[in-house]
DNA sequence: CCGGAATCGGACCAGCGACTCCGGTTACCA
DNA sequence: TGGTAACCGGAGTCGCTGGTCCGATTCCGG
């Protein structure tokens, strides 16, 4: 691992590079990663050049967003779950999850599909995130909130199931309120 | 509406016909709905002429696919109910769903991305689903089995929701039944 | 203020996948 | 059994999208 980036990148470099990350997680989240690499590079406001200069391939772009946004949601999970008693905590990080995850799936999948090892590039914010799940289940398990059977993969797995459930329910909150009480009270020992 | 087809097809191409819509019911469900026209051609045995003719469009072969698999699962379902009490029906078909409906999001994604207006032609086999599923869910809450407050709307989104949770968990049996386990008792009323 | 190197940007290229066309073949009907 | 209309098949067309290249431009140290 060599370390930091050798060079400091110039100003007007760093500002396009910053400015195409948002408008890809923008554009992808909204209209799906099918959309063109060209059309993101002029919704940024620079050429195609310049985009494939600091996103060598398009699954490189995908890469930058996913793990990008993974990591602010490790962050803002760790934020939100202190200072807060373990059931609360672990209900509170539940919905964050699911609300920002919205659209991240096809992410993946695309990853996947285009080769990428998924597990290779994105294991070091994908681990710290599960770790950060894993300790929530195990802490609201302890404090008897959520049943003990329940494993982390199956936490994970209702985490995008709701998420996609939800989805589907955008225009209608108080539906999806009653999504999340039928998961939390299904989730409680029996 | 003209009725029937005005004139029976001739024997080989019925045959081709079905072959065609068999081979992309596997294909597409196992490999995902980009995979190429000419592959699935090729793996039913014609070539990409015939595919063309039968279907005018991928996204027409997409649809039939469709179409036919909801309504398989339609009929399916109605004979799963038949002979059951409210309560056990309702679980029953509710794992049928969400077994059978394994990728099929995919589909309506992909249908819905290529500008279909899905509610246009699908909207009959759809809304025979939605009947049988709207029935088991009254009958369900009739029997006391199902928390009142839920709609129809919260259903189908739990079915999608529980299907592609439950698709991440393929390679665990346990895990999948625990999440049948959390939502069914979630599903409970108060 | 200036030189030079890094960056920008869009015209260009290549591969792929959906769809068409037409000569050859095959199934139905008298 | 023969005629004909329908069907088969796959080579070719067209548009689209990911990715490259190089002249023009812009930033930064001295």
């Amino acid at each position: 691992m060599s370390g930091a980036t050798p060079r400091p990148l110039r100003a007007d470099a760093a500002r396009n590079r910053a400015r195409l990350l948002d408008v890809a997680t923008e554009v992808f989240t909204t209209r799906g990663v099918t959309v063109p690499t060209e059309e993101i590079a002029r919704a940024a406001g620079v050429g195609v050049g310049t985009l494939f200069r600091h996103f060598p391939t398009k699954e490189a772009l995908l890469e930058a967003v996913v793990v990008r946004r993974l990591e602010t949601l490790t962050a803002d999970t760790a934020r939100l779950a202190a200072g807060h008693p373990p059931a609360e905590a672990f209900r509170a990080c539940f919905r964050l999850v699911v609300e920002r995850s919205a659209g991240k799936q096809e992410f993946t999948r695309a990853l996947a599909d285009a080769g990428v090892d998924v597990h290779a590039s994105l294991r070091e914010s994908s681990d710290l995130m599960r770790a950060r799940l894993a300790g929530l289940l195990a802490a609201a398990q302890r404090a008897g909130a959520v049943r003990p059977d329940l494993g982390l993969p199956e936490l994970v797995a209702l985490l995008v199931g709701v998420g996609t459930a939800v989805e589907h329910l955008a225009d209608d909150p108080a539906a999806r309120e009653r999504i999340f009480e039928v998961v939390f009270a299904g989730l409680r020992p029996r």
